[in-house]
DNA sequence: TATAAACAAATTGTGTACAATTTAATTGAG
DNA sequence: CTCAATTAAATTGTACACAATTTGTTTATA
């Protein structure tokens, strides 16, 4: 009997289906996101900014949880799509302020029809959408 | 009143939440598996090796949600660490064999610790590891 | 008030991810 | 039998992701 090495089975790690189920679900947001001009990590930035209209890269790093390295290549993409502008905030020159655009804010009307897309590949009744959502925000919050 | 957008609000987002906690999941293993000189992705190879000792690139491919675009050049840098060898099958050349060596059957025994290691950093109770783990897998059976 | 510490972005380097294409081997329909 | 279709890996190109370091600015303290 080898359960001694039940523990480091992939079958019974919690991480892998995470890892696993995080890319296929990304992976099918790509048709729709094409349309856009958009990837998914773009996608989720966009999303911040339709809401904050201005963030720093420090503020979109936390609510993301990327970093400058991620993010600096990432904010000049969307700059040169004309959807945000950056500049040196002049109050602190160390931060970076990131502003929507008009053209930007006009990518969400496009982008409203995306979640109701996505519920038809993924399937999975409300029940279990909010006991998943609350997991992993408890997950989320007591490790931050 | 801009409920039109709650839809693509990032916090009324599932996929978010899911792919935030993959990455931090992940990076919350670095320092585990760098004592391995693994990297998270080469750890998850590595299990699929350790259970069934010999596979191809497509079975592992299959296994972890992988394609041979991310595999190939991962195994490669396996294959030179020792941990496994890569021939080409005598029955059908198309395929390739992935073997597990003595040396890395051997990194198992040092793997050994590693999940009660993440526990600590983690923190869930049974009962929602559970449903968290019933829920992931429903999600991915329903998408392949 | 120098200047060291702290801080925010940017940069560098390594390692995934994956779509699309290419290469080489095998299979199957005519 | 033969050549087109299929299949498995490898390759190519783009885009993250993050640790570690660097650059430039600001703050705090000796």
């Amino acid at each position: 009997m080898d359960d001694k090495y039940a523990a480091i089975r992939l079958q019974n790690q919690l991480c892998f289906p995470l890892y696993a189920c995080s890319k296929e679900i990304v992976r099918r947001y790509k048709p729709y996101l094409d349309e856009l001009d958009l990837t998914y990590t773009q996608y989720i930035a966009m999303m911040v900014l339709w809401e904050k209209k201005e963030v720093t890269v420090k503020e979109l790093g936390e609510a993301l949880y990327l970093d400058s390295g991620t993010l600096t290549p990432l904010l000049k993409k969307l700059e040169s799509k004309g959807y945000l502008t950056r500049a040196r905030m002049e109050s602190d020159e160390r931060n970076l302020r990131v502003t929507l655009t008009k053209e930007g804010e006009a990518v969400q009307e496009k982008a409203l029809g995306i979640p109701e897309k996505m519920n038809c590949c993924v399937k999975l009744d409300s029940e279990d959408a909010k006991e998943l959502y609350r997991i992993l925000y408890k997950i989320l919050n007591c490790m931050s």
